[in-house]
DNA sequence: GATGAATGAGTTTTCATTCAT
DNA sequence: AATGAATGAAAACTCATTCAT
């Protein structure tokens, strides 16, 4: 019993290893799960007896995948928040979501499948995930930005810009100016109390 | 001839505008050729008349898609640039990307097909284009914004943002604080010769 | 054009007369896709491009069977109908019906099919016919039949005794009293104006 | 040994049971061996314990589904034959078999497995028990309807009717008049001793 | 220029069956 | 007795691409 479990989540991590490694390289349009089989050495029925579809194998993935962003982020905020200096800090994070080229990527594949196939759990998932980050990058910056900022909205550029940034990076863009967008974000001096100048209303 | 050279140059077009339609709606890859012929109201032999390949029209799709954006990005700059206040400027950009829902969605499943296929002249195309829209999008800035702003910076920044909130409004997101955000970037006052901390090196 | 047309029909025709000679042979379930193409002569591919669903083509299949089947239920009606027995007109339907096997077997086969998948519109096409067929018998009967028979339900009666022959038939059950069950209906004498003892509600 | 022997009879009990269930609800061919096991409570590999095959399974609960009508129909000869009017007591007949939906739906999927599989032996051994059926069909007719009748001809087609019937009832034909075909064949007067009109021989 | 027909390689998925423990 | 894991063969279906007319 114990034996055949710990086979399962063996097998089930292995699976999700070897998948995440191929989406990478490919993304997942272009992952097969004859692919994945043949990676982890494995049959294609053998997989199936893991996961029911190739969604549910997909969803798992990226839940994980999101876990783990979460935790990067509630690390930095714990961890390294309050000894260095903010632009120091922000550099971190930047240069953690794109420096790791291989983690980066699946990033992008993940939420483009979330977009392409008929994966609405999956949508709904990630947009869950992206207000779970945004708070959470709130509460970071409100430990290194001075109590002034417009925490909600800077919180929401700096999150949009690592995703551009990331989509950039992917597309082969060169050398990009972290150290430049650090500064940016560490300095950002604009108060949260000057009233808005009208144009239109701002909806979506 | 001249007869049949404008013929040719009709149904491209016809093409084009049918296989753009889909591709927003549905994203590239669940777009088929069968499904563009019906849309045009031609056979699918007749299409490959036209694109020896589904990988060339996507690229002539996305050829005339980036056009666009430069256009208007080099409209912005020329024509509206001088005369309104920064804020209201940067609002109308970002709002003309993300509003025109239908629009926006293409650029996202174009850089998606260019990074998910065998599409590596694509994915130079694209590149060399951020980088001409950076430049432009620079020089839009130095129209509205003091000079001792550092322009590279936040160009890439802003190019990134829009990027980043394009994916997660395609994500379903919930209303973008765009009007915030317009401000955020208008209100952008960090010193250009600031002496930057030295972390580690700022590569890619 | 007219070629191509002609190509057209030709080959739905040959892929239906394959297709129905497989499932009298092995049943519906039995006869693969493959099966077909081989048996025809072309392949997977051009089967889905006349078909685009196996549903379809048993669809297809199933509703010409039909008309078969009613084209010669009124082949009866009109032609044979006045200038013979009773019983050996009924004899030469029932015998028509399970004599040829191969024409037999798929109906049984088809209706097999109709219950088993998710094909709720053959299931409502099948269940019409049927009604179509009852309507049908009785005119015939009519005209071979005292005129105080009770029509609807000897009609019922007889096409259930041929659904049921069929099924026993396709058993293997062994050569059926075919003259004398033609010989029981022709003989019946039924009153139809007998009072219906009551014993309980009549329902299904 | 006795302990485990009544184990292993009941455990074959409860798979038979959930399997019938299953397999009236959704036929044999939708119904899996995972479905089974899962509607047990056992594992597969359990299943296989007790049944070497899916054709074993399935040969042993159609056996026990006919020792089933053959019971039914002994105890109604026995037991009801006597004292009630001949019309009442086939319609109680006619209705048993087709008011229990559930019952009467799982003849037709075994039949159809026993017709569309390798199930040779299940197909002869269906033939034989129709013959019983039709024996013992005739006996209690004789207790019913008048001596001169023609009892094994009226047997088969009450036999074969009531399978029609099933059939139309399974393709969800409107309510069927029961009451009157009861009638229809308590009515019969169909003379045993008439000379039979030469058509063609009468063989299948 | 245009088209209908044909194709083949690939994809996801299902499932009865086997087997070591 | 029981089970979880593994498998392989087959199934339906998709689609970019080719080509004769």
């Amino acid at each position: 019993m114990k034996e055949s479990a710990r086979k399962t989540r063996g097998n089930r991590e292995k699976i999700i290893q070897a998948a995440a490694k191929l989406i990478i390289e490919k993304g997942v349009a272009n992952t097969s799960l004859a692919d994945i089989a043949d990676e982890v050495g494995i049959s294609k029925g053998t997989l199936y007896y893991y996961y029911a579809t190739k969604g549910d194998l997909i969803f798992d993935i990226s839940v994980r995948h999101m876990e783990h962003i979460t935790n990067t982020i509630v690390a930095w905020i714990s961890g390294h928040g309050r000894d260095r200096q903010p632009e120091l800090v922000l550099q971190m994070v930047i240069e953690t979501v794109l420096k790791s080229e291989t983690r980066g990527y699946i990033h992008f594949y993940l939420i483009q499948e979330a977009l392409s196939g008929n994966h609405e759990s999956l949508k709904i998932r990630f947009t869950e995930e992206y207000d779970r980050w945004l708070d959470l990058i709130e509460q970071g910056l409100r430990l290194i930005l001075p109590t002034d900022t417009d925490f909600q909205t800077i919180s929401r550029v700096l999150l949009s810009t690592i995703d551009g940034l990331l989509m950039q990076n992917l597309l082969g863009q060169g050398p990009l100016p972290l150290r430049e967008i650090s500064r940016f974000f560490a300095d950002y001096q604009g108060e949260l109390t000057r009233p808005i100048s009208s144009y239109t209303q701002s909806q979506n």
